[in-house]
DNA sequence: TATGCCGGGCC
DNA sequence: GGCCCGGCATA
């Protein structure tokens, strides 16, 4: 994951949050450097420079400590003033809790945590950055539109201005040089629920600010909450690490409502037009409908079986019609086969059953998936080999149980 | 290894 | 169509 940030992003940032919570120490020693070299006017030039890039530490770190973050784009006298002083700065910086690596050698101290085995693609150049993305650019030409556009959608800890890079984050992610992965993937994000919105933001502050703008119209009170926002959005957990890896859609962990679609890993780098799509009401679990379940029961010729009591579940006879209600859960594809429950990836299964298909008998014009086996007891195994007498017909047949459907 | 069940054969 | 089983996939 690496930000960019362009200089005039950072500048702006930096007048705009004079006050940073996050790192007091940082400040502090800043202005103490700042007193003790008041008279000298060298050094005064090289104060506004430690400053400068203090604030800049300070933006790459809100930003958070898992992100590339280029060099800014700076002429070579700056660049040799920011080399000495940015040994300074991070010097006292290092005592900051979200910086632990060293700042003598700073690429490998965060590639270790969240690029592990990416290969260094440039010449340390001695630059001064901390952070990786010296790796990604070229130092000597920094080339920011690249990585920019790749990670941009983890650039929004910056609350303001996400209207614009949502609409760019279409394009990301082309070609991953380099696989980046954190060991601590968990990355929380936002998602409006405004309807037909489905904006999706890092920050709590940055949604409510999009939801008072943009929804509630309270554009100019930025700074102004009643709670009102909190209603209309919710929090979603993402695994960035399927994300960044664009493997096989692992449905991450969410906490709320935030539907089955959005972490597809196409969605995670194009988050915009993704999480439009969002309030669509089609999920998986839609197709799935107890009645289709007991539908495709009747569907079989073994469950001609006579009614018997079933144990563990509950069987209310009622004329012509019954309720029944037993241990298989109301999750449940069966036109599908793939289960969101399911312990590994959704659609291995379903891929895997294709792959065998086209193995065994490519010419097959009805390519019958098999189902994923069951979780629930079945016949067999109530009632043992003893009682196979009481088994239902099909468990008897050695086909699909139709007592204990899953 | 035990279990679930698909595919297919036999009657 | 009812019945049975070989054999494969999966837990």
């Amino acid at each position: 994951m690496t930000f960019t940030f362009q200089p005039e992003d950072l500048r702006r940032e930096s007048s705009k949050k004079t006050s940073h919570h996050l790192f007091p120490l940082a400040m502090e020693e800043d202005v103490k450097a700042a007193d003790t070299r008041k008279a000298n006017r060298i050094l005064d030039q090289e104060k506004e420079n430690t400053r400068s890039i203090c604030l800049l530490e300070q933006k790459r770190k809100v930003v958070s400590s898992n992100i590339d973050v280029p060099p800014a784009r700076k002429s070579s006298e700056e660049l040799d003033m920011d080399k000495v002083t940015a040994a300074m700065v991070l010097t006292s910086l290092s005592t900051s809790p979200l910086v632990r690596s060293p700042p003598v050698r700073p690429n490998e101290g965060l590639s270790g945590s969240w690029k592990e085995g990416a290969p260094s693609s440039s010449s340390s150049s001695g630059y001064w950055s901390w952070s990786a993305p010296s790796d990604q650019s070229n130092p000597s030409t920094p080339s920011p539109p690249l990585s920019a556009d790749s990670f941009k959608p983890f650039r929004s800890p910056a609350p303001p201005d996400d209207g614009i890079d949502e609409a760019e984050a279409s394009n990301l992610l082309f070609d991953e040089p380099i696989p980046r992965k954190r060991k601590n993937s968990m990355k929380v994000m936002f998602k409006c629920l405004w309807k037909n919105c489905g904006k999706v933001l890092n920050t709590a502050a940055g949604i409510q600010k999009h939801i008072r703008a943009i929804h509630l119209g309270r554009v100019g009170e930025s700074d102004y909450s009643d709670g009102e926002e909190d209603f209309y959005y919710t929090e979603i957990k993402l695994n960035t690490d399927s994300m960044s890896e664009g493997l096989a859609p692992v449905s991450p962990s969410q906490s709320l409502t935030s539907p089955p679609t959005f972490p597809v890993p196409d969605c995670s780098r194009t988050e915009a037009p993704c999480a439009k799509t969002d309030p669509k009401p089609m999920t998986p679990l839609s197709r799935s409908a107890p009645t289709t379940l007991y539908l495709v029961r009747t569907d079989h010729a073994y469950q001609a079986t006579p009614p018997v009591t079933i144990p563990g579940s509950k069987f209310t006879p009622n004329g012509s019609s019954f309720s029944i209600s037993w241990q298989s859960p109301p999750v449940t594809f069966t036109g599908i086969p793939v289960s969101p429950t399911h312990p590994h990836p959704v659609g291995s299964g379903e891929q895997r059953q294709h792959a065998h298909t086209v193995l065994s008998s490519p010419p097959r014009g009805t390519v019958s998936l098999r189902k994923p086996r069951g979780e629930g007891k079945k016949c067999r195994k109530v009632y043992g080999m003893e009682n196979r007498d009481m088994w239902c017909t099909a468990c008897r047949w050695k086909k699909a149980c139709q007592r204990f459907i899953d």
